[in-house]
DNA sequence: GTCTACCTGAGACTCGGTCTCGACAAACCC
DNA sequence: GGGTTTGTCGAGACCGAGTCTCAGGTAGAC
């Protein structure tokens, strides 16, 4: 079977071992529907009896978010979550109900941060925006 | 000396009472030219040996933050950090050297957030936008 | 002044995340 | 295929932010 995991795929590319671990983690992550906490894969691998330590999870995590493979979210409950995403920059729309998140592209916000610069003085390098609501399913159900 | 100090007039504003406590951390506050952590008022409140307890501390900052005169903001480094600020809804600008952060007001994002519900469907009801960059001043020291 | 609900400090506790360290195993070389 | 290097692993101690509990204190209404 091929790897066709794109979480693998990251890792490869940059030079990362593929470890068994790491697959088993990249796994867990590809089956989750929904934004994840590591507190989720780490009971999910436990479950599974996958054998893998808790370190090691929060370590592939740091690892895929600094390829930007996986990106975390500050909710605002104030919990972190992760999801599996695409690299390039773009922001996340999340579903307070159901956690499915979708990503964005920039969608005109770089215009505002300009008018921002402009107005504030500040020189603007980075930004987060992160969007809730609800996702056209849990919209009509 | 009158209470100048805007979050005690928006703790009574609330009902709240106003505490030795609770007037001693919103002076703290006060005192912080940038943004700052829980911690930081717990170690400036034992410096100044004002004898406030770790868990008023972060029971004031709870109560500020209900009330919006505080606000959290998770910094990229994904440590967490509060300013202080006016209630209504807006978005904070943080320099990444200096820490002092400014207010700015909706600034266009409403119309991204609507074209972003037009294209993925999604009701949108809450949005968090967080800006890093440097200050006027910083950019030019 | 009295009374009561709200608030407080101390300190135990929880929990997400990190660090350390000896063991292991990918991946490269021959 | 076998040997070597070095990145990675699991276990468990550790850390630090934030919460909870509870007995005692006090703001503010009457």
């Amino acid at each position: 079977m091929v790897d066709a995991n794109p979480l693998l795929v990251a890792l490869e590319r940059e030079g990362y071992r593929l470890t068994e671990p790491r697959r088993a983690v990249a796994r867990l992550i590809a089956d989750q529907a929904a934004h994840f906490s590591a507190a989720d894969l780490v009971a999910e691998a436990r479950t599974q009896r996958l054998g893998i330590g808790r370190a090691t999870i929060f370590r592939t995590l740091d690892v895929l978010a600094s390829l930007g493979a996986v990106e975390r979210l500050d909710l605002p409950s104030g919990d972190h979550a992760y999801v599996a995403c695409e690299a390039a920059h773009h922001h996340h729309v999340v579903c307070s109900r159901c956690g499915r998140s979708r990503d964005v592209a920039d969608a005109g916000l770089r215009n505002v941060v300009r008018d921002l610069e402009r107005t504030t003085g500040y020189r603007i390098d980075d930004h987060r925006l992160e969007l809730f609501g609800l996702c056209p399913n849990c919209r009509v159900n």
